[in-house]
RNA sequence: GGUGGGGUACCCAAGUGGCCAACGGGAGCAGACUGUAAAUCUGCCGGCGUACGCCUUCGAAGGUUCGAAUCCUUCCCCCACCA
């Protein structure tokens, strides 16, 4: 049994944790749990910290309880948020909450004595009454001590309704619950968290009288000062439909040399000696990028599974290593491609012409597509095409069916002539 | 409630009757260079169109004028100082 909280330090996953939590850790399997907010159908790359947080912890010998807020969804947390946010319809919250479920289920494992779960606070919170509530654990709390959180103190200028000021006693109600249910004694959780997991733990104290503990992971920065986990096209979701495992890959091959290794002790599961040969082989080959490459199979591979990274890993060797010759790839490479980036189907019998072939790869008009062209930016099968270029020229498809259209450094599609 | 200053394209920001699709910067796109990087240089950069052009923009709605982002009227919204 590794030490947990450690393992959470060298990896820079580590921000705050109450006192006489490394004990409580270190006496024995402890049942922890960390809350999801179903504020969309998925989760993106910024809930991985605290995903690898029950991830470790199970790794740890601990028993990792992951709950989706499909109660405390109907509320609303307003840690981190600087106003009030618009209420979720129970409909919403329900689908959102069973799109997370299903992702969270991947990151854990469900069998033996130390067997994750997964649960929704909805089974108790939605069933609660108002009047037992105020009186069972409203009581607990003293309005003075809760106006000193920060959740609510950067709310008092702007404002904050009544319903998102109690969030953190449902929070906390939570945490009561589920050690009752679990004998959950624990809460691992983003910074932000602090005040709802301390709110928690003084609600067990004052309630059944046992010490419960609370950790927070930090927040994830990017040594661009940019918001990780957003790209020019959205946030990188750990849902296939929304980002691809293509695009995933490339979002953790993009990453900053500068970030490179932080994020391979946050993301991946990768031990020590082996992500400082990375740091080693980064600084003597830069242009290899080695970490970015293996943090980009770990990571995709963690979410979406060993044979998804393959494929990305193939997909994005085509599309980005200038040696590889679009007019050797295999049938089957370019059956891969056209399920993983854009892909326009043509008749067989005639020419295609190159500003409609813009237009289906790439959603581009007419006028944009010109332009194009004439900066010699687009290019069928590796040659690029002249300025004045008006066809394709069909005899050059690969395996008598296959163009690669490629729009700049980094815009690929499919064309493909039907049979 | 009073006084003053504002609302211009993705963001910042010039423009105060025609030369304005609107200076400049940033972002974005493309080319060269490169490591699918950074920095740098170059071109594009409201939409649509192969040129000529057409359409839609300067908080909103009306009006004046041959002509308005620019003038007038009303309305909406921000900010600063005062209470």
């Amino acid at each position: 049994m590794s030490d947990f909280l450690s393992e959470l330090s060298w990896r820079g996953l580590l921000y705050q944790q109450t006192e006489g939590a490394a004990a409580h850790f270190a006496a024995g399997a402890v049942s922890a749990y960390c809350g999801f907010d179903p504020t969309a159908s998925s989760l993106h790359v910024g809930n991985l910290v605290p995903i690898m947080g029950l991830v470790h912890l199970q790794r740890a010998g601990h028993r990792p309880i992951a709950l989706v807020g499909g109660g405390t969804g109907m509320i609303g947390d307003p840690s981190g948020k600087a106003s009030e946010r618009q209420l979720l319809t129970v409909d919403e919250i329900d689908a959102n909450v069973s799109g997370i479920r299903e992702q969270l289920g991947r990151f854990l494992d469900f069998s033996g004595d130390s067997g994750a779960r997964l649960v929704d606070n909805a089974e108790w919170l939605r069933a609660l009454n108002a009047v037992d509530f105020m009186r069972d654990v409203g009581k607990h709390f003293s309005i003075n001590v809760m106006m000193q959180k920060d959740s609510v103190k950067s709310r008092l200028e702007s404002g904050i309704s009544y319903t998102e000021f109690s969030y953190m006693l449902l929070q906390a109600y939570d945490f009561l619950a589920l050690h009752r249910r679990y004998g959950v004694t624990a809460q691992v959780g983003g910074s932000d968290q602090w005040g709802n997991i301390t709110a928690g733990t003084e609600l067990i104290r004052r309630t059944v009288q046992r010490d419960a503990h609370g950790v927070t992971l930090p927040l994830v920065t990017t040594s661009g000062g940019t918001k990780f986990g957003k790209t020019e096209s959205g946030a990188v979701w750990l849902d296939a439909a929304r980002t691809s495992p293509y695009a995933f890959y490339q979002f953790w091959v993009n990453v900053d040399d500068a970030d490179a290794l932080k994020f391979l002790r946050m993301f991946t599961l990768l031990p020590q000696d082996e992500i400082e040969g990375l740091a080693a082989a980064l600084s003597a080959a830069p242009h290899e990028r080695a970490a970015q490459r293996r943090l980009a199979t770990e990571v995709t591979g963690l979410v979406h599974g060993h044979a998804a990274a393959t494929l990305a890993e193939r997909v994005s060797k085509v599309i980005f290593d200038r040696r590889v010759d679009a007019r050797e790839l295999a049938a089957d490479v370019f059956t891969t491609l056209a399920a993983e980036i854009p892909c326009a189907h043509f008749a067989a019998d005639a020419p295609i012409n190159v500003l409609d072939a813009l237009e289906r790869a790439f959603g581009l008009s007419r006028g944009a597509s010109r332009k194009l062209l004439q900066q010699g930016a687009v290019s069928v099968n590796g040659e690029k095409l002249a300025a004045d270029a008006h066809e394709i020229d069909p005899t050059g498809a690969v395996h008598d069916r296959w163009f690669l259209l490629r729009k700049g450094a980094r815009e690929v599609a499919v064309l493909v002539r039907e049979a």
